[in-house]
DNA sequence: CTGAAAGCGCTTACAG
DNA sequence: CTGAAAGCGCTTACAG
């Protein structure tokens, strides 16, 4: 391939007859030069085709512009949340690095610290849980989008908690007695606190849970967890660490003869497109995405501004949707 | 937050008693160093816990490590595709930019062409439809996985054409005779190609199709495609762009009273996890997205080397997978 | 094996 | 309003 090398900012001067200090002028604001510069400028910026090294104005400014993302390299590509994140990021003028990590939190960690002492960002979003200790010292932000529901825990307010309670307060309106529970990859926060808050719902409102199977997030969990279930177990009511779980969750109820709602109901999260359109279509927890990838890059980038946190989104983002996988609890 | 500036270059020397050209040697190459000098710097590299600044040292290597991908901003995040091309990305020792622009294909030749010239990149690959003419005079190789499919074209060989000949044959043999496709957005060379096909393989083997609805990849196209049929059309089989779109006609076919698959042979696409689990399961087309994401980053890497491009994957990544939505076409 | 010097392409005080 | 000079933090011939 034929390789042209860019015109440089000397280039440009030369053939506009000023000074490269004018050129850069230029670039930086039009209206400080002289209209007849400005117009010898232009014709040479035109002419050129001309666009500024970045690297070079990195360096010289220190600024680079760039965030990165670090997440777990594997399946769990959590796409909508990144669109909306580097979509955010574009619009206040910065460009994204998404670096997937092969390896657990350890090396995640390991990467995030050499990033952040290689010039290259300005900020850091892990979106992966990570073993990261300090916070200080660090010669750009981090946030961690998994350490947030434990930061809010830490306040006494358990992230998403209130969705999990109204899941089985719902089921419980509908007549259910006796759930179960199949969760998601325990090393994520959110997979913990829904475990946990669902433990504690059930507690509290006098009801029974006859287990809790730690999944993994797949469809195939959810299969494996029902069907290892015993035929004379009780349960009526599944409440699924998401929707693709629930997928295997209806799979696995229907292979056993068992009805989704009739005989079991089974409520999902995160309202994918597919659970929408399945038969039946999955009662399920709506999640803005969008606004979580948007909020964790408003948060990184208050940090690097040094402003305060932005209030994250209203409450209430995340809002319940009833479908056909649950029903009334089957007569005894 | 507080902030440190990383330590420099100079300053290891400075601790190390030595030049920094020497420093800037034992990052190099270490083994070049007289042992007792090598200690030296090593013990100040840890003692500042120094890393280079990338930055600078891409301004005077002239080379940044870095490829960007550019994809249009939406809901279609490409999830599976991405994790490996970032992956074979790292593996090749660059790190990836994920650069998703608004706007149409114009809005991306324009970001393409600004990035071309930015020094920020190595290399590019476009994997959303772009309308870049010319090739030549690059600053640097830039590969568009769409335009993949119009090369194969060229040659006389439609990209996926096996596939879609294969759904159709397979359908045939089943009985069916009466056959309905539900395109993708056809701004997609992929959706192109596989509506091109259908109609040529309906043709080549004598078959009627009843129609093509020009969908956009989503569920709710199919389901609407459906609907919009008339109830005497006498379609038996659907060929649907993606399992997405699939899940939507199968949803509005159960809606209209027509079975799956007894009434209703529907055939997907990209082998979803959720319709692997959905009742009925769908028949799909296995895409093998790790494998695209990796070619394509190689292709790119080749471009970037000055190498010959590699071969495709062999033919056959792309499998059908036959279950519970087709089956024979129903009795007349 | 090591150091002094030049330079990558910019921006930003500082003069004029 | 414009230009000459310094410098961002590195790497790489070139000497020694």
């Amino acid at each position: 391939m034929e390789q042209k090398r860019p015109a440089t900012i000397h280039q440009v001067a030369r053939l506009a007859g000023v000074s490269h200090t004018t050129v850069s002028r230029y670039l930086q604001d039009a209206e400080s030069l002289k209209p007849k510069t400005r117009i010898k400028v232009e014709f040479a910026v035109k002419t050129l085709d001309y666009r500024p090294n970045l690297v070079a104005r990195s360096m010289r400014t220190r600024r680079t512009n760039r965030l990165a993302i670090v997440l777990a390299s594997g399946p769990h590509f959590p796409g909508r949340l990144l669109a909306a994140a580097t979509e955010t990021a574009h619009r206040a003028g910065y460009q994204v690095e998404v670096v997937s990590v092969e390896g657990g939190s350890r090396a995640r960690s390991a990467r995030i610290e050499d990033l952040a002492r290689s010039g290259a960002v300005e900020g850091i979003l892990a979106i992966s849980p990570t073993g990261l200790k300090s916070r200080k010292l660090r010669q750009v932000p981090i946030v961690e989008s998994e350490t947030y529901d434990d930061k809010l825990r830490g306040l006494g307010e358990l992230a998403e908690a209130t969705e999990v309670v109204e899941i089985v307060e719902y089921l419980a309106s509908l007549g259910h007695r006796s759930f179960f529970h199949v969760a998601g990859d325990q090393d994520f926060a959110s997979a913990r606190n829904r475990k946990a808050v669902y433990l504690e719902a059930i507690e509290r409102l006098g009801l029974r849970s006859i287990g809790v199977y730690d999944g993994d997030w797949t469809a195939q969990s959810g299969y494996d967890a029902i069907a290892a279930l015993a035929g004379d177990c009780g349960v009526t009511a599944v409440v699924a660490a998401n929707d693709v779980v629930a997928m295997g969750v209806v799979r696995a109820a229907r292979e056993r003869g068992w009805s989704v709602p009739d005989d079991l109901s089974v409520f999902g999260w995160d309202d994918e497109v597919m659970g929408k359109f399945a038969t039946p279509s999955l009662s399920t927890v709506a999640v803005d995405r969008e606004a979580q990838g948007r909020d964790a890059i408003l948060r990184l980038l208050a940090e690097i501004r040094d402003e305060p946190a932005p209030k994250a989104a209203e409450r209430g983002i995340n809002r319940l949707i009833f479908r056909e996988s649950t029903g009334p609890a089957p007569a005894v």
